[in-house]
DNA sequence: TTGTAAGCGTTATCAC
DNA sequence: GTGATAACGCTTACAA
């Protein structure tokens, strides 16, 4: 009833075959034609399945890739996992999530992890991290891959977009559409996009020539749906805007809906432009102009540098920029 | 320079203890306070972490869940992914992750793979999995949990709820809030959703005493927004009904945006009511109705079922069932 | 309680 | 090309 599970040991005998050659003819490396069909056929009668501590142990490779993102409800994040899901498939290798909730001992405390070697690669969407952290980037076992700021001297491979110009090109774009009173609704400005997007927002500003009012800023705890209409609430207790750049969608799905509650029209009243060109911008109403930063396009990078550093890890580091670029919807034409 | 990474034989000698003591004093197993006292030290100063493979191949446990569900992007099963999430990792485990592309083969196949021994469990969210399959299922090496339709005989844990009846539901209160024309936009029937949901709804028809009319019936490729458009624009083309349910909240999206397309109101003059109760409901305009059917109750529930079962293998299987209830918001209130 | 030693199942290194 | 055999790093009987 309850037969063994079946080892190679077990094919390589069924086989007249030592388990050597089992292995060999198993993983593809070169034997008689006689040996392989002994071998395959074996494997097939008993329905032997290779353990996967043995062989990783043994062989040093787990097929499994990490990521590591600040949020999985994040719908940016979803698309990044789909992303890098095709690309490890492919490969034969298994995807393995974490989630960070933005916190920056979690981030760290996951490279730190990589110790454990129970992943062959790490791909890491980081908020926080920064170049003080590049040390234990380097020290990590494995390669890493960084979705987010390039880390000079960290020796890792690096995707990014340049989201601070994305933001100055979205100010710009409303600035064209003959908004002038444009208010910025951000997420934390402690955390990397944060800050970057602050800086992209005042850069379009002085780009268009337009002042910079402290009372148009708002900042939300959270780049999250509810932080962001109450975000959106409090400026517009204080202001009447003629535009809001969210930094996010969720930031920008949460001010519309504020804006409805204050009664305010989009496009109409107010313009809204937001970041990330998620797929949730089809699905708000209006539909949401977005900065696109190319989430997927930069998830697919990653999970191929990834791989193609593990293949050889000696090449040296490379930073893959992805360009943004606005697509514009509904809630951003001129004004009516 | 490159100092080879520690052992647990590096940690025995620096702390002079056979290698047995540091693994019980590593792994929390009485000692005297003496020897763990030397062997923690040891450790941290040589910065010693375990070998994953090491220890699972000796222990058998890998220290990972696996979770296969038919659709990264779905925020549905995003939910379920955070839910699950928190419980693995307050039970100190990681999450593995699959998407099967709600495939019958990838669904079998992660099963089948389970004998690598990679994970010391699985939740898997089936749509097409039936009683035929059972026996895939029996013959896993470790706990499967199905969030899904029970399957007799599997020994599998199962959480589920009752879509069908969910579905008569939404019907019950459109007819209660006057509507008479009730159109079923589905996703592929040959799913166990698709099918439970039609059921549901023809109960529904019945229940209220409603005919059913095959021309008020369509069927999208997918449970998906695009599919659920064009299923929406097809019917309109042939039908104005007063109402549609959507098996989920994806297709209703895809509907409301074809219902607006059409220039038809809602719920003035089309009432939509989706399923699952997604984050999606929040964010579309108008804000959606939809049956609940507890997916972050599921997953948690799956998830705590699992991490229970694999400390007690022996243990009955048990089946949970969590209710779907209405939830009422914009898109459906009384004729106008 | 502690140490000794035997594996866990595989892959990689040798001679042949 | 193939077959012995030695690791890989850890946990766990078993003996002391």
């Amino acid at each position: 009833m309850s037969e063994k599970r079946p080892t190679i040991t077990t094919v390589a005998k069924l086989a007249n075959v030592s388990v050597a050659s089992a292995s060999r003819a198993l993983n593809g490396i070169k034997t008689t034609p006689d040996v392989y069909e002994r071998v395959t056929e074996a494997a097939e009668r008993v329905g032997y399945v290779p353990n996967a501590a043995a062989s990783s142990l043994r062989s040093r490779r787990t097929g499994q890739i990490a990521f590591a993102m600040p949020d999985v409800a994040n719908p940016i994040y979803t698309a990044m996992v789909a992303s890098i899901q095709e690309v490890v498939r492919a490969g034969g290798m298994r995807l393995v999530l974490h989630s960070t909730g933005a916190d920056l001992d979690e981030e760290l405390a996951i490279v730190r992890d990589l110790h454990r070697r129970f992943a062959d690669g790490l791909i890491l969407v980081s908020l926080r991290l920064n170049e003080d952290h590049v040390s234990e980037l380097a020290r990590s076992p494995v390669p890493v891959v960084v979705i987010g700021r390039a880390l000079r001297g960290s020796g890792v491979d690096t995707v990014q977009t340049d989201s601070r110009h994305g933001a100055a090109e979205a100010v710009k774009h409303l600035h064209a559409a003959g908004r002038r009173r444009i208010a910025l609704v951000n997420g934390p400005l402690e955390t990397v996009p944060g800050a970057r997007r602050h800086e992209g927002y005042t850069e379009g500003l002085r780009a268009t020539g337009l002042a910079l009012d402290e009372s148009l800023l708002e900042t939300a705890e959270d780049f999250m749906v509810e932080p962001g209409r109450e975000a959106t609430a409090r400026l517009l207790q204080r202001e009447t805007p003629d535009a809001i750049l969210c930094t996010n969608d969720l930031l920008a799905t949460g001010a519309l809906s504020a804006l409805h509650d204050a009664g305010l029209t989009v496009p109409g009243g107010v313009a809204v432009v937001g970041m990330d060109n998620s797929p949730l911008c089809e699905v708000v109403y209006p539909r949401l102009t977005s900065i696109d930063l190319g989430a997927a396009r930069r998830a697919r990078a990653a999970a191929e540098l990834l791989m193609k550093r593990i293949e050889q890890p000696s090449r040296r580091p490379r930073t893959v920029d992805v360009p943004p670029a606005l697509v514009v919807r509904e809630t951003c034409g001129a004004t009516a």
